[in-house]
DNA sequence: CAACCTGTTCGCCA
DNA sequence: ATGGCGAACAGGTT
């Protein structure tokens, strides 16, 4: 489920919050999400530490905790956040809880594809600090995609939309708004696109991770009813533009849908 | 019951 | 060395 503006919403969840003592910490060590992590280090650093602030970048959020302590969470496609009142005893799913003396923070993954990272300093983990220029920022600029778009010339553009070292955040049906919204067929090699279409490209990449953001990050509300989003899915799903049947494939190894007409190669 | 899935990572190959 | 691709991961849903 989670790409940028969803990860955003979950990442929201716990902000309630920010400011208190996790009087204690239980997690499912076992599970696949704590691979590579520390979960007895998380579990003596954070219990009795204060929850500070969180911040997101890309699909990537980051939780500082007072003490130096740095959680970082990625919701994989089943993850998400969310928040209980009072005393909590964590389901089958429910990997880690945060309790606080007031509510207990949740992250719950079914699939596992998730994963939880646990480092400890006075800065950032590197890890956080060496991600891909964020879409809005100055860095993702047309040089930044040119290059981006010339190093994976010969792959599908679909198929390079989805990697996170150029595209931060964006996911599959992220993928396919943009492609849509710029009228590039998905499975034109990311080389051949022109200088127009590169503009166009960077230019729907931007309004989709800024309006998803604003729209589904705050409260999961849905975009217009003109955004391909809502017809992506279904069958007999249409294009936006003029109602012409959309395709559907497999592009970059992922399920795609698209509209013959108003998308070229 | 079988197929499918809003993500990443690995090994193989060119 | 670098990049493209298919498989694998795991459980829920259709």
């Amino acid at each position: 489920m989670p790409e940028l503006a969803e990860v955003e919403y979950y990442r929201r969840q716990w902000d309630c919050g920010v400011g208190a003592k996790v009087v204690a910490v239980r997690l499912h060590a076992e599970k696949r999400v704590f691979r590579g992590a520390s979960t007895s280090e998380l579990r003596r650093r954070v219990t009795g530490s204060r929850f500070v602030e969180s911040r997101a970048r890309g699909k990537q959020m980051l939780f500082r905790f007072s003490g130096g302590g740095w959680l970082g969470i990625h919701l994989g496609m089943s993850g998400t956040l969310r928040v209980e009142p009072g005393p909590f005893h964590p389901g089958k799913h429910d990997h880690l809880v945060l309790q606080q003396a007031k509510r207990a923070l949740v992250f719950r993954d079914p699939r596992m594809f998730g994963r939880v990272k646990f480092d400890h300093g006075k800065v950032a983990p590197d890890w956080w600090s060496e991600g891909a220029p964020e879409i809005g920022s100055e860095m993702f600029n047309a040089t930044f995609v040119s290059d981006f778009l010339r190093r994976h010339g010969r792959a599908p553009i679909k198929a390079v939309l989805l990697l996170q070292n150029g595209f931060p955040g964006v996911g599959n049906w992220m993928a396919d708004e943009i492609l849509w919204r710029a009228r590039i067929a998905p499975a034109a090699w990311a080389g051949s696109l022109t200088l127009p279409q590169q503009a166009a490209l960077r230019r729907a990449t931007r309004f989709v991770s800024r309006e998803a953001m604003r729209i589904i990050g705050n409260d999961f509300s849905e975009p217009p009813r003109s955004w391909l989003i809502h017809q992506r899915w279904k069958s007999g799903g249409v294009c936006p533009r003029h109602g012409r049947q959309l395709e559907r494939g497999t592009i970059g190894g992922r399920t795609t849908a698209w509209c013959a007409r108003c998308q070229r190669m």
